[in-house]
DNA sequence: GATCTCACG
DNA sequence: ACGTACGTGAGATCG
């Protein structure tokens, strides 16, 4: 049995389907008002291709550029109306969709789609193993059938398929002739001339008489009459459209048939028919019927009214995002029968009426917040869940519910449109209990349960004792500061206006670019899409031009300093004189936490002055301890890259950055320069984030030629790495998501972009995530086991902070030791990977003393 | 609300 | 010919 390949015309598909439904004067489109019409018509096209013909192998191709025939023929499909813009607009999307859908889809500068297709089929012709079935409506593709390629033409209300018997049947000439017929007729949809007069019928007697189109001159003088004239006046007009109507078959395609193989769509494509709003097309629908609006939920009066047989499901509503000021409204909460709001004073009463059942919810970690407590039988956190399963909620469950199809309005709508709050929080909580289950399958198919129950979960308790104990932050320090920065600020205010001349808003880029590269005349590089580039980059590569940059750097510097730091924590330190921060567990792609109001992951570290800041962040017991991972994402590298040479740097205990570099420029390592070693870094971290030549040498100052060969010189040196980055990003293209070591998944849909940018960004993020990600992973694991640890061992000091890879306690002085001995044992000895991990300590009296 | 800039790992 | 390193959050400006 040959194999059989289904080759696709896709321009001819897409402005079929548009024209199918354009007519009508309203174009379907989706509610940004990208229209969708001929992209609805072509998925379904291409479903029932799929379902009718079954391929193993399928291919669509695309027109792109200008092929021969234009720059032969100025007039070349001129007589045809411009391509209308709404159709334009859907193209690189249908492109996109077949990325999602798993469809090979090609095109190439300067070829139409039939050529692409002809030269396929003349493969298919060459190789014994291969049958083919064209799809199209262009009568074109006639002339490429053969005994193993077959057209199915599709018509206005069917379809028929050729084969060369049942073409020779209907059309009386073999399939090849079609290019002589279309020499003598003409088609005036391309504009191809052909012989004017001359129509389909005459054409068709003209070639069942002599067969060919060379035939036919060189039998001219038995033509008769009118008819020989007009023959014989547009001979070359024949000749040419001849060459025209010809499909060229030697395009260059440099795939193989293999790589065309169907191996059904991906699971990105429903969030994609999702974002098109094919609602009809989306295989998974959840099996949740549109939820009525409850009338049925009733205010709980006697907590012995809750059915305790079951599980239950609540969720409680709060005024406000941050959840460590805001005021709890109440409480939905569904038994599996019956539906009840709990009004806030009742909700105490009923966690301990409760307590042995298990329940499930949505953002636990903020309802412990809320209500200060926990429940240990709060197993199932549908946030975490949903997160997991790559689901964009940003901690929302309405966003959620909207996703799955049920229309529910967001807190701030349901507050306008003044909606029963009754109704809207027990819908929430039937919502978390009817798909429960759902969700559970899902994750265990996507095999992150155990990633669920024994990190995240676990992590999210966790990470509400560090929210709730909060870090103590000294006022007095913060205003001391202010006060120094606010001079600085204005002495260097005045020196930057009599430096330039005038007086403008220097925290304006606008204003800053307009006096520095006009007024002043310095030279600017780059413009972005608003004004001049100003920031720090370019600004340092004009010090000594002239004198007011480096103040304008300092300037910006302080002013950050003050904004953010100085008075931006002060705004956040609670009447307990600690700052509580919300800490982000279901958000970031990679599975890294993030912190928010404030952000305590970004406070100065690096620069001196900003340094400072860290005084004000003070122990509640006698001194903090930070344990930081060394080079974790360098040694999760090494692990999964399986990189002889790196694993072997790191077993050695080698520093890392000198060994590199005392292996890209060839010499012992105690002869490595410093700037030797920093170049070597520069390569390394580069890597880690899929670096170009040229991102490397604008980093480092080289040129982008020599930033190019330290790359290659690492590869060469450690080829395992280089096989990593192949593989993992091949094995993305396949089948759309990377893992990481704990299988936390991502989807990279940028890999399935029409845009070569986003495509090359999408290979990035494959490379980076399983690194980032499966740190993220380790140092969550060690969180949760120093948390039971420290309970285990009746340890008061506490766990505060994480920026990371770095984890910051607040320690009491009888349990120093204690303390560092669990935290470095359990976050080195948590996962064991074919490198040691290596954790370092510091203790300190405030964060600036610790590290 | 988007953009620029800059703080962190 | 394109544009160029992963992941974040916050403040200031401006349309």
């Amino acid at each position: 049995m040959a194999k059989k390949i289904v080759l696709i015309d896709g321009n001819n598909l897409m402005f079929r389907s548009y024209y199918a439904t354009a007519y009508t004067g309203n174009l379907m489109k989706n509610s940004k008002g990208q229209p969708t019409n001929a992209l609805y018509g072509f998925a379904n096209m291409m479903n029932k291709i799929i379902t009718e013909e079954k391929p193993e192998y399928l291919c669509v191709a695309f027109d792109v550029g200008k092929s021969f025939r234009h720059r032969e023929y100025a007039d070349y499909k001129a007589g045809r109306s411009k391509t209308p813009d709404e159709l334009i607009s859907q193209m690189p999307i249908a492109r996109e969709m077949l990325n999602h859908m798993g469809i090979f889809n090609i095109n190439i500068l300067d070829y139409e789609a039939d050529d692409i297709i002809g030269t396929l089929s003349k493969r298919v012709n060459e190789d014994p193993e291969w049958d083919a079935l064209l799809v199209t409506s262009d009568h074109d593709y006639l002339q490429l059938i053969t005994d193993v390629v077959h057209v199915k033409l599709l018509r206005p209300k069917d379809f028929i398929k050729y084969d060369p018997q049942n073409f020779k049947e209907d059309y009386g000439i073999e399939p090849i002739r079609i290019i002589d017929l279309k020499a003598l007729m003409g088609d005036s949809s391309d504009n191809i001339p052909g012989v004017p007069g001359v129509g389909e019928k005459t054409a068709l007697k003209l070639l069942v008489e002599y067969g060919t189109l060379d035939n036919l001159y060189a039998n001219i003088d038995k033509v008769k009459g009118k008819l020989q004239e007009k023959l014989i006046e547009n001979k070359e007009s024949a000749y040419f459209s001849y060459k025209l109507a010809t499909i060229c078959c030697d395009a260059p395609v440099p795939h193989s048939f293999d790589e065309m193989k169907y191996e059904g769509a991906k699971d990105s494509l429903d969030d994609f028919y999702r974002e098109l709003e094919f609602y009809s097309l989306i295989k998974n629908q959840t099996p949740v019927k549109k939820m009525e609006v409850p009338t049925d939920s009733k205010i709980l009066n006697d907590v012995k009214e809750i059915n305790l047989n079951a599980e239950i499901s609540y969720y409680i509503e709060c005024d406000q995002e941050n959840y460590h000021m805001a005021n709890v409204l109440g409480m939905g909460l569904y038994d599996g029968e019956q539906l009840f709001y709990v009004e806030k004073d009742k909700i105490e009463e009923v966690f301990d009426y409760t307590k042995e059942v298990i329940k499930y919810t949505f953002d636990y970690k903020k309802n412990i917040c809320l209500l200060k407590r926990f429940d240990t039988n709060t197993i199932y956190d549908m946030n975490l869940v949903a997160y997991l399963l790559n689901k964009m909620t940003k901690d929302d469950i309405a966003l959620l519910m909207n996703n799955d199809g049920i229309s529910i309005p967001l807190y701030h709508e349901m507050i306008k449109k003044e909606m029963d709050i009754k109704a809207y929080v027990t819908m929430k909580a039937k919502y978390i209990y009817d798909l429960h289950d759902k969700y559970i399958d899902d994750l265990k198919s996507e095999e992150m349960y155990t990633l669920y129950t024994e990190i995240e979960h676990p992590l999210s308790e966790v990470l509400a004792k560090m929210e709730l104990s909060g870090i103590l932050c000294n006022r007095d320090i913060l205003k001391e500061m202010q006060v120094e920065m606010k001079e600085k600020i204005n002495t260097l205010e005045k020196e930057i206006y009599d430096l330039c001349g005038v007086e403008f808003n220097i925290s304006s880029p606008k204003q800053l670019g307009e006096v520095l590269f006009e007024t002043l005349g310095l030279p600017h590089g780059k413009k972005g899409a608003t004004g001049y580039k100003t920031g720090a980059e370019v600004l340092e590569k004009l010090i000594g031009v002239h004198p007011v940059i480096e103040r304008i750097l300092l300037y910006r510097n302080y002013t950050k300093l003050n904004s953010t730091y100085l008075e931006g924590l002060n705004k956040y330190i609670m009447e307990d004189g600690r700052i509580h921060t919300i800490y982000k567990q279901a958000l970031t792609r990679t599975g890294r936490l993030s912190s928010i109001d404030p952000n305590l992951q970004n406070i100065p570290a690096r620069d001196e002055l900003g340094k400072l800041v860290r005084k004000a962040f003070v122990p509640e017991n006698e001194s903090f301890l930070s344990a930081d991972y060394s080079q974790i994402e360098l040694r999760i590298l090494a692990h999964i890259s399986g990189s002889d040479g790196l694993i072997h740097a790191f077993v050695n205990g080698d520093d890392i950055h000198t060994k590199v570099a005392s292996d890209i420029f060839a010499k012992p390592m105690s002869e490595v320069t410093k700037n030797e070693r920093r170049t070597a870094k520069a390569v390394i971290f580069g890597i880690v984030y899929g670096i170009s030549g040229f991102g490397l040498g604008e980093n480092i100052g080289i040129s982008p030629k020599e930033a190019k060969q330290f790359i290659n010189k690492y590869y060469e040196i450690y080829p395992g790495v280089k096989e990593y980055m192949n593989l993992i990003v091949k094995d993305a293209y396949d089948v759309g998501y990377v893992r990481t070591l704990f299988n936390r998944k991502r989807n990279i849909d940028e890999l399935f972009s029409s845009n070569f940018m986003v495509r090359q960004g999408g290979e990035r993020i494959a490379l980076n995530t399983p690194i980032q990600g499966t740190s993220a992973d380790i140092i969550k694991k060690a969180m949760v086991e120093i948390d039971k640890a420290f309970e285990a061992n009746h340890i008061e000091s506490k766990m505060l902070l994480q920026i990371h890879d770095e984890l910051v306690f607040d320690v009491k002085e009888n349990e120093k030791d204690k303390v560092v001995d669990i935290v470095k044992t359990i976050m080195e000895s948590t996962v064991q990977l074919s490198v040691p991990l290596k954790v370092s300590t510091d203790f300190g009296i405030d964060l600036y003393e610790t590290k």
